[in-house]
RNA sequence: GGGCGAUUAGCUCAGUUGGUUAGAGCGCUUGCUCGACACGCAAGAGGCCAGCGGUUCGAAUCCGUUAUCGCCCA
């Protein structure tokens, strides 16, 4: 125990780097592969390399540190998992900027050369989020970070890849693709963002060929008519059924289209009459398989007009040829009208720009039968989701997957393992270290999608697949903590891995975070600028504040509405606890705590009580983070701390400290030392820093830090009902006194004095506390007694069918007094005819159960009483 | 169009298998330099638990439906 002064005030700059430091320096944060102990793991979500941190990290991660730190605590062998995920697209992007900057355009580089910039800037700015969430306080194993481009995780995606195509569940398709003009890739579903937007509709006549009669086709998207090979109209169609099999010269372009009828055609959109542009719209694109139509593709990577277009268009970027193409037709006649119209767009996520369907060759993976098990295990229970409604929208993705297209177009990444003969593009070498013979053989030039490599996570962060040590023992991992929107992505497909290539689960329990929104709903994101940087908060509040405001503030809902000033509450508490810690240490001998042992120590009500309390926290504690509500586990922390201990035992403990009674107040000493170090042990997962300094005051020789003491569990065979029941009668007596004192403007130097009618049971124990009600209540002197006179101008209060008198000669408001009366009469007229009219019903009284009507019984008895008492006092002032 | 979720005090939210006199923080009102804390102390006001219908002895809690809002998927 620390003989120095506590500082006036928490100063978290200084202490919060060097706790973790030390923690640091003693390997706290190591997971032992060898240890005997039960182990418990986390992997992270790895951020982007490119990233900083955000408030979505501080939510995300703290968490993972209060799980982690609690299994710290329990002595298990803990382990959390740290590293970064190389971001393909975003990476290549910014990458591609910094050397645009610098004159060089990535098509003038070879694509060594541009590894070689890409990891030159992965080196100068892929540790940053590293040190962020060292900041934060994370108490990850530092030694195991890992980087999803490292030579061992590589292997492990490109062994994945192989064992993969040898089963037959990697195919390489001619297909539509979601393309992203921007980054030039393919994307997946999952990276298509769906907007509504104010758009127009264009209505265009095409000719029917060798009369004077036209068709009208409308179209969201007038560019694409330059790669049209098709009219379409519904087979039932009356208007249109003389037209079925003829042909239609487009304009523009004087290509001769058939029209088709397709039953996929809606009679009532627009005229009933569309264009069919099957290399570019995924229904046209199926109508044109259907009717063996041509399939055009008019654009090049970057979505401009490629040489399929006549050439007055080539060249034109989409956005150029729409205007072109609308100015022309409506210089030919061809226009017939436009209109506004909304519609729905894709728009990449990364590139941020609509997207294009494009016609590619890419690589894909089939999901059917990876999907089975994943699916099973979620909803038989081996897989947890928090909140537990995630698994219904899990359900719906899985029932209908799709294959997954998993080549990308960019060069950072890792790159696709299959080698094509040069003699014979036919053959394929697909292997991890690719041919023996590499000059014959010439690989693939597309990478991997950046999930094909993460959703090996959890296994591939161990040597995977040599099935070493530290794969037995942290694999399956126990909690999986992210954000909901990566569900599809990310969630899903690291349990079909998991079920894939070791048949097992990844994770125990899967808890989704809420969103983050600004206090006017709106998401945080960067492009919107309205997310906080939370350096600035650390700042202003303290990282232990902001930590646990934000564990407080983090619902079991969909969202959270963040804002700085709900961080006040967290860093208020701390203040709080700082304060505290502060007085008790002050008051404390020299040498510390006494020696006295609480387990044989005589304890008086207060002291039993508020262990009582503490333990009874303790069980609430680990009961909500048992399931996952972090929010409801620090209020129990912050309510007991605050509500009982400062506002109560603390108070009380002044009276033992400064009375005459020198056991007294070293059995209250010793109290209020165990109550605070159990306080710093709950509230250390969420608050690592300011625990462990306070704890430095408070720790005996023996103790270890706190970062590695003992978990409290609380025990339910230890609660003290006698005590929580007798100490609610004192707090409610001293309650009702100042509420008197309060209501009747007594000045706060003034002690009253209180007179006690109907003592019933209670005199004893109000006998033996009455100092504490004398200085908790402010009062000079108790008189109890079964029939006492009520004394003269006195203001009155019902406890417990005790009736408590407070003469205030001179001072009491009638008027004041007669309203309190009447309202508390009035409250309880209301829960008695509500209680009435339950007993009264024969129903319930015979089917509910016997302790439910016992308790409305006595329920009954006790309002009345308190009613009765209450009216006669009322009837004597009226 | 399909799915998921929300609706409780002025604001932000708790409320776990149906039974408490429905809670917290902020904000508000009143009074406080009372031997740590004004980032504080004490007291107080404020709610038909979105509407309607049902199940039940009993519903904020379960079911159906409507409305408003949000998200995901097509």
């Amino acid at each position: 125990m620390s003989t120095s002064q506590i500082d006036k005030t928490y100063n978290w700059d200084k202490l919060e780097d060097h706790w973790y430091q030390h923690w640091l320096e003693k390997g706290y944060f190591k997971g032992d592969p060898d240890s005997d102990k039960e182990p418990y793991s986390i992997v992270i979500p790895p951020p982007n390399v490119t990233g900083m941190l955000t408030m979505g990290h501080v939510l995300n991660n703290t968490i993972q540190d209060v799980l982690i730190r609690k299994a710290r605590m329990e002595g298990k062998n803990a382990c959390w998992i740290p590293g970064t995920d190389h971001a393909s697209i975003a990476t290549e992007s910014k990458v591609v900027k910094m050397l645009e900057k610098q004159g060089i355009s990535k098509d003038s580089l070879s694509r060594d050369e541009f590894m070689t910039h890409a990891w030159a800037w992965k080196e100068k700015y892929g540790g940053i989020i590293i040190n962020q969430l060292k900041k934060l306080g994370c108490s990850c194993d530092w030694d195991r970070e890992r980087f999803t481009m490292d030579e061992g995780y590589s292997r492990a995606v490109l062994e994945a890849f192989v064992q993969l195509y040898h089963k037959g569940l990697i195919y390489k398709g001619h297909r539509l693709v979601n393309w992203c003009p921007v980054s030039k890739s393919a994307i997946s579903d999952e990276e298509v963002i769906h907007q509504d937007k104010n758009g127009k509709l264009w209505h265009f006549r095409y000719p029917i060929t060798g009369t004077e009669d036209y068709l009208v086709v409308a179209t969201t998207r007038p560019e694409t008519m330059l790669g049209d090979t098709a009219v379409a109209v519904h087979p039932e169609d009356e208007r249109y059924k003389n037209s079925i099999g003829k042909t239609v010269t487009l304009p523009l372009v004087g290509r001769e289209i058939p029209i088709i009828s397709d039953t996929y055609v809606d009679k009532d959109f627009g005229t009933g009459c569309v264009k069919v542009t099957p290399a570019h719209d995924p229904n046209d694109f199926a109508m044109g398989e259907r009717h063996d139509l041509e399939f055009i593709n008019i654009m090049n990577d970057d979505a401009s007009m490629n040489s399929e277009v006549p050439n007055k268009f080539q060249g034109l970027s989409r956005e150029s040829a729409r205007k072109t193409v609308e100015k022309e037709m409506e210089a030919e006649g061809y226009l017939d009208k436009v209109e506004d119209y909304s519609n729905n767009i894709g728009f990449s996520e990364r590139g941020n720009v609509p997207i294009e369907f494009y016609i590619s060759e890419q690589w894909y993976l089939k999901m059917d039968e990876l999907a089975k098990p994943a699916l099973d295990a979620v909803n038989d229970g081996q897989i947890k989701f928090h909140p537990a409604h995630w698994t219904k929208t899990y359900n719906h993705w899985m029932e209908n997957i799709k294959d997954w297209c998993i080549s990308r177009q960019l060069w950072w990444g890792h790159q696709i393992p299959v080698w094509y003969n040069k003699d014979n593009p036919q053959q394929l070498h697909v292997s991890v270290d690719g041919p023996e013979d590499p000059e014959n053989w010439t690989q693939d030039e597309d990478v991997l999608d950046t999930w094909a490599s993460s959703w090996l996570w959890p296994f591939a962060v161990q040597a995977w697949p040599e099935a070493e040590k530290n794969l037995k023992t942290f694999y399956p991992t126990d909690a999986l903590v992210t954000g909901p929107d990566i569900i599809f992505f990310w969630v899903a497909r690291m349990i079909m891995s998991g079920y894939e290539f070791l048949d097992d689960i990844p994770f125990k329990d899967v808890y989704f975070t809420s969103i983050l929104r600004d206090e006017t709903g709106k998401k945080f994101s960067k492009s919107l600028g309205n997310s906080p940087d939370p350096f600035d908060l650390f700042k202003e509040y303290g990282t232990d504040a902001t930590r646990f405001g934000t564990m407080l503030m983090a619902p079991q809902g969909l969202d959270v509405l963040f804002s700085n000033s709900r961080l006040e509450i967290g860093r208020n508490f701390m203040n709080k606890l700082w304060n505290a810690s502060r007085f008790v240490h002050m008051n404390l001998e020299r040498g510390g705590a006494p020696k006295i042992d609480l387990e044989s120590a005589e304890l008086d009500l207060p002291e039993r009580w508020i262990l009582s309390q503490l333990n009874q926290t303790a069980i609430r504690v680990n009961h909500q983070l048992d399931r996952f509500h972090f929010n409801e586990a620090a209020k129990a922390i912050y309510e007991f701390t605050w509500g009982d201990f400062c506002d109560w035992y603390i108070e009380i403990a002044k009276t033992r400290f400064y009375g005459d009674d020198p056991h007294k107040a070293d059995v209250s000493r010793v109290v209020a030392v165990h109550v605070i170090k159990g306080i710093l042990t709950l509230l250390h997962p969420y608050s690592p820093f300011i625990t462990e300094e306070i704890w430095s005051y408070f720790r005996n020789d023996a103790d270890s830090d706190l970062i590695v003491s003992p978990w409290l569990n609380g025990n339910e065979s230890q609660a003290d009902t006698e005590a929580d029941t007798s100490m609610g009668l004192l707090k409610e007596m001293v309650t009702a006194v100042r509420t008197i004192r309060s209501r009747m403007n007594v000045p706060p130097g003034k002690k009253a004095d209180l007179v006690i009618r109907n003592v019933n049971g209670h005199q004893s124990n109000i006998e033996s506390f009455d100092d504490i009600i004398k200085t908790l209540g402010r009062i000079n002197k108790i008189t109890l007694g079964a029939n006492l006179e009520k004394p003269d101008q006195s203001a009155t209060a019902v406890v417990q069918k005790m009736e408590l008198f407070v003469p205030l000669k001179g001072l009491i408001d009638l008027d004041q007094e007669i309203a309190r009366l009447s309202k508390r009469l009035d409250e309880l007229k209301g829960h008695l005819v509500g209680v009435e009219k339950k007993l009264a019903n024969e129903n319930f009284v015979n089917r509910a159960p016997e302790n439910v009507v016992a308790h409305e019984k006595q329920n009954l008895q006790d309002m009345t009483a308190e009613f009765d008492l209450v009216k006669a006092n009322l009837d004597m002032l009226q």
